[in-house]
RNA sequence: GUCCCCAUCGUCCAGAGGCCCAGGACGCUGGCCUUUCAAGCCGGUAACAGGGGUUCGAAUCCCCUUGGGGACACCA
């Protein structure tokens, strides 16, 4: 049987570097076993997904230099590659679910849900479903059900024996089975959770491997079960280590960039990237850390990835990043130049904020150099971010509070669930709600903003600059400054 | 709290019982080169978490302790 793995994204948000990380193991894998590398979409949660992410996410694995043989882009014999055009699968497999006595009805409210858990928080027990209507007469579910009662599908875990896989690279795994909670598998909305999705479509795509993230271990009791439940052989598990941040928690944007676009636009190689991932958890030997991809595939082997902690360590990167940079020719990297940020796209954004400010062609990098720069030296400037009536303290925690609602504004500052759009004046209307939420002037935040951005106190139209920045330079930036506050005394 | 995973320099990796008083890389650091700064080259710093076993022999195998992490959603 011939080798086939997935990559199963969620568009929920922007390219993670985590999913980039797994898939390019999930790739090389694949590819060195001449089996076949399918990207998934995973968009069961109806309210988080967009096409938008979907997008994102397939541009950032093809700028990494990834490519896949099935996918929703490329077609393939196992299709539909989006779950959400499979939602009809889902609900029949969970039908015949119920039929089998392997799964049931259950019809408590979050009202419900919510009051038990409090419960149990309460008694310090375990958490989870306590299985009342699992003792739902057949009748009675099937009559609640047809009366358009609202309900879920939760999965009837065995209550007694353990239940064992083999992970390829922690050898054996035991769970009780008396720990598995009876895990929802269809949501009141029709649309199957991760774990029903999931198993249904690995099976039915002929999954061979699942290669996937180390914070899966524990749901992989469950999905075995389910697995046995249908009757079905599970595939083979590998469960690769976590990126981590500097104190060792996984790898979170607040700690740490984690979005692909932070490291194009920081100006990273996509293929020092990929090499730099491809060095967590796995090396091609002893003495030897710079490869190409095609090298990676060549040497690829499931059994010499190391089950450690890697700690995602930017300096590591940005020195491999240089040794790419050096070993390219001049042409290429004049072009990588102008790929990234110097060619007329870029130019012509930043042109009109810096123009005004000129007297010279030559007062363009002067005025304008920090569109460009990976790195803001703030030494000079720490201080003068600093409001008279504020201390360092105060300053670095509006900052950061401000990068946070800005990706998750409250309602209270009209952006409901939707993250602030990048522009003018979307960014405008929401910063001067947020400095009357929070107590500061404008002209405070403003200038605190504006250095922390740029290094400068003066600079082109604050919002526009932000724009033109990008997201991931601008959420970088801030919180750099803030840290620089906070280094302060 | 319960369950599970992990454990070599500050960090990333090498080490699959003797080749290891532990090797490479980043970082830090001394020097060379050089008008400067990088780069490059030469050198230094720094680790097998602790305790028990097994074995002629353990970083490597087993157990315990400790430490770190993850999961416990109608999110994935």
């Amino acid at each position: 049987m011939s080798v086939r793995v997935r990559i199963a994204p969620s568009p929920t948000g922007d390219p993670h570097v985590g999913t980039a990380y797994i898939a390019l193991f999930n790739y090389a894998f694949a590819r060195h076993q001449g089996g076949k590398f399918i990207l998934r979409i995973e968009d069961t949660d109806q309210t988080r997904s967009s096409l938008e992410s979907e997008a994102a996410i397939l541009r950032a694995l093809k700028w990494v230099g990834l490519s896949w043989d099935e996918g929703p882009d490329v077609g393939g014999p196992f299709g539909p590659y989006r779950q959400s055009e499979r939602v009809a699968l889902y609900g029949e497999h969970a039908k015949l679910l119920i039929q089998r006595g392997k799964a049931y009805r259950c019809f408590c409210g979050a009202e419900r849900l919510a009051e038990l858990r409090k419960q149990q928080l309460a008694a310090k027990g375990a958490l989870g479903y306590d299985g009342l209507c699992r003792a739902l007469p057949a009748e009675e579910s099937e009559r609640r059900a047809a009366a358009g009662e609202s309900f879920v599908v939760r999965m009837a875990m065995p209550r007694e024996g353990d239940c064992i896989f083999r992970d390829r690279l922690r050898g054996e795994i035991k769970f009780a089975n008396s720990g598995i909670d009876d895990q929802v598998l269809l949501k009141s909305d029709g649309f199957p959770t991760y774990h029903l999705a999931n198993v249904v479509d690995d099976h039915l795509m002929q999954i061979t491997h699942v290669i996937r993230a180390e914070e899966w271990i524990s749901s992989t009791p469950k999905h075995v079960l389910l697995y046995e439940a249908f009757g079905w052989q599970a595939p083979e598990f590998v469960h690769m280590p976590l990126l981590r941040n500097k104190d060792k928690s996984k790898i979170s944007k607040r700690k740490n960039p984690v979005s692909l676009d932070y490291y194009r636009d920081a100006g990273i190689l996509p293929e020092a990237l990929r090499n730099f991932l491809a060095l967590m958890g796995w090396s091609i030997a002893a003495d030897r850390e710079r490869f190409t991809l095609e090298e990676m595939v060549g040497a690829f082997d499931l059994d010499r990835v190391s089950t450690g902690e890697p700690v995602f360590d930017l300096v590591k990167l940005m020195d491999l990043n240089g040794q790419y940079i050096r070993e390219l020719s001049n042409e290429a990297l004049v072009e990588r130049l102008q790929e990234w940020r110097m060619g007329s796209g870029f130019m012509n954004r930043v042109a009109p904020l810096v123009r005004e400010r000129m007297k010279t062609l030559g007062d363009f990098m002067a005025q304008g150099a920090f569109f460009f720069l990976s790195e803001i030296d703030l030494k000079a400037s720490v201080a003068q971010m600093i409001p008279k009536e504020r201390t360092a303290k105060e300053t670095a925690a509006i900052l950061k509070e401000y990068i946070e609602r800005l990706d998750d504004p409250g309602p209270e500052l009209g952006g409901g669930r939707r993250r602030i759009e990048l522009n003018d004046k979307s960014l405008e209307e929401f910063s001067r709600a947020f400095c009357e939420a929070n107590k500061w002037q404008p002209k405070e935040l403003f200038m605190a903003l504006r250095i922390a951005l740029t290094g400068k106190s003066a600079t082109p139209p604050l919002f526009s600059t932000m724009e033109v920045l990008g997201r991931e330079l601008t959420r970088k930036r801030l919180r750099g400054a803030a840290e620089q506050l906070e280094a302060l005394k």
